[in-house]
DNA sequence: ACTTTAACGAGACCGACAGTCTCGTCAAGC
DNA sequence: GCTTGACGAGACTGTCGGTCTCGTTAAAGT
């Protein structure tokens, strides 16, 4: 993703007018190329700062700063500070690891919600995660981004539970979106409040609930 | 509750080194005296841009300038940006319903997430409390008053569960904290994410998830 | 009436911060 | 060696929360 987003930034030069669709990818580079380490020490430098945060604010100028490089080679590459410190999050810890398919919904469903749950608690991660959602509040791109890294969560869960619902392990009337919120709802709420622990015992409380606990 | 914070700041006078507790309330007030119309102008005028805002930020001076105000009358009788603005939603869409007491769980615990569901679809006030919540992430002040806010409201539910554990509806082991945190949880993600309905369907069947089926 | 006290409107001012612009320099390819 | 574009540095702009100051005005005591 974080390639993605650079390379956005970089053609939009190709918006000459009348210039011809071809005039962007045909013309071949010239001048001197991307610096790697460049991008390499602003994105540690990013994930440093968030993960030192502790929900304070990230300013632009301290992550330029901490990476050595000026301001401008930062908004040269992306659209806005939002954008670096997703991209700092997600390209360190964004190995998303695919959702269990032990063929028992339960197991599954457990192993997820644990899973999520843990990686919240436990990871130097969790600043940083919660720094970021406090910036998409006032970013509408970053939000925008959020939504979409959100969505697919969603989704993935959702796959859980279609598999066992397939399997007759969930009546065929179950709202599975509801089940969906109501998973990462509770994350959500717990996690940004932190009035309440998201620990093991959580999870496994919040399966039972779900999974009605007479059902097999 | 308005009344509250506009009072903190003025005995804030009472510092004075060695003057002895009594002589904060003991002299007299003197002077020009505090001019509810103005109270008013800025409560209506913030709660006004707080309607029509759909999300976007609001700035002081906005509300001053719709009040027809100065800025440091403002400052004056609040503490923060933050603290005028849910004083302006608490002053009016705040008269909290007293939580039912039916003699039935399934029945008063469907009426309080069908109200609160409710309250947030359709009353003008949505796009209001989203601007609000993430003026929150911004400003540690307000963040607390919504705490504090959101306390009230679990504890609310809290008691109503507690009434249904204790008429046996519910097994003694349950964990009653989750079931708040499950309802409001899953309120605010769909309530700040939008993704999916908070309608009356949604309410239902979240109270049927969380009582199971089978229960009286 | 006169004085004191404090609220009021207006707006200058400050400090932070996101994002832009400019400039001198340096590396990659022709 | 010449062109092109990345780079570091930092000045600059615009916005906004919050403070300070000033001249004015209303309430209360004398």
């Amino acid at each position: 993703m974080g390639e993605d987003r650079a390379m956005e930034a970089n053609d939009a030069e190709g918006s000459v007018p009348d210039a011809g669709p071809e005039d962007t990818a045909a013309r071949p580079h010239t001048g001197r190329r991307r610096n790697e380490a460049v991008r390499r020490a602003i994105l540690d430098a990013a994930l440093r700062l968030l993960v030192e945060s502790e929900g304070a604010p990230i300013t632009v100028e301290a992550v330029a700063r901490a990476a050595g490089v000026g301001k401008q080679t930062l908004y040269r590459w992306w659209p806005s500070k939002g954008a670096v410190l997703l991209d700092a999050l997600t390209d360190r810890a964004g190995q998303d690891v695919p959702p269990p398919d032990t063929g028992s919904l339960r197991e599954d469903l457990r192993t997820v919600v644990a899973a999520t749950f843990d990686a919240a608690q436990r990871a130097p991660w969790a600043p940083a995660l919660r720094t970021l959602v406090r910036e998409a509040a006032t970013d509408p791109h970053l939000a925008e981004l959020l939504r979409a890294y959100t969505g697919t969560r969603r989704a993935l869960l959702r796959d859980v539970l279609d598999r066992g619902r397939a399997r007759g392990e969930l009546p065929a009337d179950r709202d599975l979106d509801l089940v969906v919120d109501q998973v990462y709802g509770l994350f959500w709420y717990r996690f940004l409040l932190g009035h309440a622990p998201l620990d093991r015992a959580a999870a496994e409380r919040l399966t039972d609930s779900l999974l009605a606990p007479g059902t097999p």
